[in-house]
RNA sequence: GUGAGUGUAGCUCAGUCGGUUAGAGCACAAGGUUGUGGUCCUUGGGGUCGGGGGAUCGAAUCCCCUCACUCACCCCA
């Protein structure tokens, strides 16, 4: 073959079109479930809203091109750039809280390998204007709510949830300056890629050199490696006296109360290993893992407090996450939840079925008819025996059969037969085109 | 950008020590005689063995180069 998709890139066959509808149908069936309202953007904007959230390091991991006009573009690799955009260019006006969602197509300029690719559909849930837990958990909740809807359960996924304001206040208690928080988000995130051993080494790296050293890696190794119940217990100890650290402890606690209301906790799990390399997020941060062989996050996102004014707008903050179809459906796959076709893929409701040549003009008609009505009906564009034709139904999944016969010009009567029963029953043409659904009373 | 692995039919793969015309299952198509599908039976189409070069009487098989894909790293906006 000599052209193929450039790498990284999919073709969508009706198969594969069905599954991809059928994910992108639940983000957005579930969006509209919790309160959001969808919105989009073109899909290139100019390079430099990309350069003015990420840095000039971003122009090598986007695709991006200059036009006749000479202006620098690239196709939106992210989405909360152009969210940003939008709510800045009507700050002043919109309502608060922004409840909105997007399912954008994205590109990023990166190497492919598992659950990455270079051209995807993200899923993006936002809300601004409101700096509450009752929002970080909404989000979560949305998140949860999905993997729910797709059939995961606690026992398939995970959420990692964690605070870098906690992090960062704990931190501060304990005696890190604040220009040494950076790295160390670094080390706490990476925790869970490397061995205990190597964990210890990078931590070891980080702390300074001198008599503080053992008691700094003694307390980077507490905060980092705590996660679960008794994680957030150990901690509480630690910010015990700092007022900062107390309210941010509290405030976790809070979101995780909530989640329980919601009904959603044993999806959920704290966990200080979870930082998110993205600079930008200041609050509650949050990953779902896969616990069974995925080991990459399936989703994820956080509190952003900057973001909107670095872009030019008014300081608010905001939460959201984000995840793509790649790594949903590689998730899926390995855990054999994909949906069978027949369950998702085009549903026909008749096929309508000559039983001698003669009759087609009389099945033409009544395909006409029950389209017009709204109905998908097919029919076979060979004129061959009966068996074939309701082969042909059958392979194209249909629900009833519809069987035009010499009794059709006789009696005035044809044979509805349900393809999945193989019941089947004769009526006169008239109440069936009344009300083709009754026969088979459905 | 760095490293490793894999390339045989649309898909999953087999192919012995280098030996004649490269195979299977699935999928696809046709048929199984004139009014009833899924099963079954028969038949068929489909291959530059990723590509190029080399050693050999002879290569899917051995050597070199190259390309593509996959996985991991980097990065993850």
């Amino acid at each position: 073959m000599k052209f193929r998709t450039v790498k990284g890139t999919r073709d969508f066959y009706p198969t594969d079109m069905a599954i991809r509808n059928w994910i992108v149908d639940t983000w957005k069936r579930v969006s509209l479930n919790h309160g959001f309202e969808e919105y989009d953007s073109p899909i290139f904007e100019y390079l430099d809203l990309f350069k003015a959230k990420s840095g000039e390091a971003i122009v090598s991991e986007l695709f991006h091109f200059t036009d006749r006009g000479d202006r620098e573009l690239a196709i939106r690799p992210e989405m909360t750039p152009s969210l940003a955009r939008m709510i800045n260019a009507r700050a002043q006006s919109l309502p608060l809280p922004i409840k909105w969602f997007s399912v954008p197509r994205l590109c990023r300029a990166e190497r492919p390998q598992r659950g990455r690719l270079r051209e995807f559909f993200q899923w993006n849930i936002d809300i601004v204007g409101i700096d509450d837990a009752v929002t970080d958990a909404e989000c979560i909740f949305v998140a949860v709510d999905f993997f729910r809807q797709i059939g995961l359960t606690p026992a398939d996924i995970v959420m990692k949830i964690n605070s870098r304001a906690l992090l960062a206040a704990l931190l501060s208690a304990r005696g890190f300056a604040e220009n040494r928080h950076a790295d160390i988000f670094v080390v706490l995130d990476k925790r869970d890629k490397l061995s205990q051993d190597d964990f210890i080494k990078s931590v070891e790296k980080i702390t300074q050199s001198g008599s503080r050293r053992g008691k700094e890696k003694t307390t980077l190794i507490e905060i980092g490696q705590a996660h679960g119940k008794t994680g957030l217990e150990s901690l509480a100890g630690m910010a015990e006296g700092n007022k900062s650290a107390e309210r941010e402890l509290t405030r976790l606690r809070n979101v995780f109360d909530i989640l329980n209301t919601l009904g959603v906790a044993d999806y959920c799990e704290f966990d200080m290993g979870i930082v998110r390399g993205l600079a930008y997020y200041t609050g509650v941060v949050f990953e779902a893992f896969g616990k069974a062989g995925l080991k990459r996050a399936i989703c994820g996102g956080g509190r952003y407090d900057q973001l909107l004014e670095v872009l030019g707008g008014p300081p608010m903050s905001g939460t959201g996450f984000g995840t793509s179809d790649v790594v949903i459906l590689d998730l899926l796959i390995e855990l054999n939840h994909v949906p069978t076709e027949a369950t998702i893929s085009k549903q026909n409701d008749f096929y309508v079925i000559d039983a001698d040549a003669n009759l087609f003009n009389e099945v033409l008609s009544l395909v006409a008819k029950l389209r017009k009505a709204g109905f998908a009906a097919e029919f076979s564009y060979r004129r061959q025996a009966i068996g074939k034709q309701i082969k042909q139904a059958a392979a194209n999944n249909t629900r009833w059969a519809v069987i035009v016969g010499n009794e059709y010009t006789e009696r005035g009567v044809l044979s509805v037969k349900d393809l999945d029963t193989g019941e089947q029953v004769e009526i006169p043409i008239r109440t069936f085109l009344d009300n083709p659904h009754a026969p088979m009373g459905k």
